[in-house]
DNA sequence: TTGAAAGCGCTAACAC
DNA sequence: GTGTTAGCGCTTTCAA
């Protein structure tokens, strides 16, 4: 265990003071070609690298952006994290990231240990509504398809249109008996909203709007007995509007254990459209969202509050519906 | 922009020292309960946060551990760092994630960026095998499904084993024709071993082993162009062991193209078996790899050399065929 | 063109 | 039980 060299250990092998140092270190002042040579030559012979704690210590800032999501193993929020983590890395930032599991006090705890940290800014989205307290004012925060508060900008899609999209692809194609799955209601949430363009829908046509409650963080088999009530209580269904693409895959599996036949005896649509899940399931109908811009504007949003400027507005991206055939 | 709180503030409005206002904060040392409490309240009014970066500048500890994976947006990749962030938080550990998308020039910025950042251990685990330099010998590194040199701990699978397990389902049910899609050659590699394991295998059948390289990083329209290659050029194959599931996924989609039906025409295995794959594609036949087991070893090792403790040895986990109907 | 010294916020000897 | 003080490694006024 050799301990780390610092600065003033490349100052003394180079026969100047700390500060000459430094200043070479962030090419700062005047100063002579000669000491630049002899201040490089003995950072390379002692292989330096400055210690960045110290550095953050003084300036106060870390580079840092904290990720808050629920988990980075879905093809959405796995999607997600990887594009904004390719933004932030071109920004200059780098990535702390916190999987809450949809818990809300591991999030609570999460956002703590981040704020801890000094971190320069924060992208969360979460699918819990819970009262998750952002106090901070001085720290930039950007939610993603999630309402957090209102001087919280948040990046978003238009929910309310995928759920008409989806609805009147489902009714155009003929079904009449549609059902959706979706959260436990919050009004507020983006879900909600995705669920009142299915209802609004189905309003329009005179035909009955139900939901089935399942939550995101549920374990698979919890999520297909609600799948198996949907077939038990409405034999007549005919159409599935679901809230995400996995849920649309497991409701594929439950139905053809109940001998239903994709598209014929039944039509799914799900929502997300991840790069994944076009690889593994491409023929799923679904609302996709445009994550890898969603990213991008997140980013945006942040970088211009860290800069000073205060923004609370949020943006909408559009959604589109991709057609594969199951719907 | 109110400054924040410090610790020194805390101390003067509870009319201690900062020493004082330390001790509580860490609980250490002989203190009066009301002492305790004045400290405390005095936190709470002014809604004191400890500065970390202080903290760690004195500790010379971060609790911070580095990934460094190539991207996030994968089904193993996405669960294995899902479960390396449960096993580190449990650990009281803190992530930075870099994905090096592969890219070696993007890996060893992010490891330089990780290594200035003071982190306690890495954790990497890349699919190229490029000569990559870890010279910090004193940072507890582990690496997961990848050589990287001698004295650095590995987490891997038996990649061999699982090559074989495939190649003989294939041939048990009747394949002679078999065609494995791997990486461009790197003896080395783990997935190296794959192949050596389906190479074996068909050499004891007196079978002809044919590998098509697809590297995990093009783009999914490039390995499309060569699995139809696969068709043109060898139209009698009947068998195919890919050596990733979504590979598999792809190759079914080309096939399909081919007029192949799965798996009357065509048998296929893949491999990894991840939790997201299993929904979106629940019929692929598979090798499954014990991913959350591999990253509860990997935090294992890297705490027992936090703690100091020299590892060089490698785990090997055993993987295990998963039957669908593809093969 | 360079250096001395103060200080970022916190902790831990060592004193009292 | 509690306070004084030095210092973690770096940056930056200010002075020379």
């Amino acid at each position: 265990m050799n301990k780390p060299v610092k600065l003033e250990d490349v100052a003394k092998k180079a026969g100047v003071s700390k500060t000459t140092v430094s200043r070479v270190l962030n090419k700062r002042g005047y100063l002579s070609e000669e000491t630049i040579k002899k201040v490089h030559n003995a950072m390379k012979e002692l292989e330096y690298r400055p210690n960045v704690i110290a550095r953050q210590l003084f300036k106060q800032k870390t580079n840092l952006v904290g990720l808050v999501f629920p988990t980075v193993n879905n093809p959405f929020f796995g999607q997600l994290e990887a594009a904004l983590d390719t933004e932030l890395y071109q920004a200059g930032y780098k990535v702390l990231m916190g999987n809450s599991q949809n818990n809300p006090q591991k999030e609570q705890e999460y956002i703590q240990l981040l704020l801890n940290h000094q971190i320069d800014g924060l992208i969360i989205g979460a699918h819990n509504d819970q009262d998750v307290q952002y106090k901070e004012k001085n720290l930039p925060i950007v939610s993603i398809e999630r309402l957090v508060s209102s001087h919280i900008p948040m990046v978003g899609v238009n929910n309310y249109e995928g759920g008409r999209l989806a609805t009147e692809r489902l009714v155009e194609i003929g079904c009449r008996h549609i059902i959706h799955t979706n959260y436990p209601p919050h009004e507020e949430s983006t879900n909600g909203q995705r669920r009142q363009g299915y209802e609004d829908v189905m309003k329009e046509k005179g035909l009955p709007a139900i939901t089935y409650a399942v939550d995101f963080d549920w374990p698979v088999e919890e999520k297909k007995k609600v799948f198996e009530q949907i077939f038990s209580e409405h034999p007549e269904v005919d159409g599935i509007f679901a809230d995400n693409d996995t849920n649309a895959a497991l409701i594929m599996q439950v139905a053809q254990k109940y001998g239903r036949k994709i598209p014929e005896d039944l039509k799914i649509i799900g929502f997300d459209g991840a790069d994944i899940t076009k690889v593994l399931f491409p023929g799923l109908t679904t609302i996709q969202q445009p994550i890898n811009l969603m990213a991008k504007v997140a980013v945006e949003l942040l970088e211009q509050q860290i800069k000073g400027e205060v923004i609370e507005d949020s943006v909408q991206l559009p959604v589109k519906l991709i057609t594969g055939v199951t719907a």
